[in-house]
DNA sequence: ACAATTTTGCAATTATGTTGCAAATATTAT
DNA sequence: ATAATATTTGCAACATAATTGCAAAATTGT
């Protein structure tokens, strides 16, 4: 169950270690994104707060989880779903966040619209964030 | 010359005072985008943290500025083109982040697409940052 | 000009993020 | 399995960012 975890962190030259185990572990059970918090809350054997900065920056730079931005200043991350490139993410998707439970969500399927920008703006990468009720909250 | 940002205040049934006027005319005449730190170093007359923190806050909350958000930990804000109804903002423009010089740019004229979300989902409010070179720093 | 209300500034507190380094753990080669 | 090497962790210290309560100051309406 693990074995896949840990197969993904060997392919990525990362040591196989607890808190990884445990911090992928939440991620891949997680109903939504996850912000540093949240995982400091969530983790069943205390996690170092620094270790945790650290474990996010190594999986973000390896391409196995990417941020999400937010207004509130509030980061949170969750699983790449096809493994990005190291340091090239190609996350295209859009996010969705609740207004109710304040869950952030991945809609892998849905693709960031591309824009017409006015001359002399050259796009890099685009990010889109939707607000509203998710598919539990209107129910 | 500053008139029409005092009305601006007394419309929203504000006070009138010296740290308001003068953020204000910062935002007036900012080339993009501010942070709450970029508000404490060019403001001309030193203004209290606390009163920045708190003016950013009301302005937001009466619609005369919104935020923008970002991936890294650092909310901007920026005027409302048009004045927007107390609690409700209306900003539905494309936001635009030069990785180059980091000036945050509201390119009014780009509005936020539409995006077909997955059944059940019910959006509010769409969010759209781009990344890349602005006008300026592509020359 | 006065009374009522709002806003400010300070101090204290809490939350968030970063760095250096020695100890602990994991990996590699023998 | 063990030793040598490399990586990762946890702690302490520090730095920055944000929030709260409250008394003093400023603003507003009469």
């Amino acid at each position: 169950m693990s074995e896949a975890i840990r197969e993904l962190l060997k392919k990525n030259h990362m040591s196989v270690t607890d808190s990884r185990l445990q911090i992928l572990d939440l991620f891949y059970h997680a109903p939504g994104a996850l912000a540093h918090a949240d995982i400091e809350k969530k983790a069943s054997d205390k996690i170092d707060r620094v270790t945790i900065y650290r474990t996010l920056q190594t999986f973000e730079e390896k391409g196995i989880i990417h941020t999400i931005p937010s207004a509130d200043n509030s980061v949170k991350y969750a699983l790449c779903k096809d493994q990005c490139a190291e340091g090239h993410h190609h996350d295209n998707h859009v996010h969705f966040v609740c207004d109710n439970c304040s869950k952030t969500i991945c809609l892998d399927d849905v693709l960031v619209p591309e824009v017409k920008l006015p001359g002399g703006f050259e796009p890099h990468q685009s990010n889109m964030v939707v607000n509203g009720l998710c598919n539990e909250c209107r129910s």
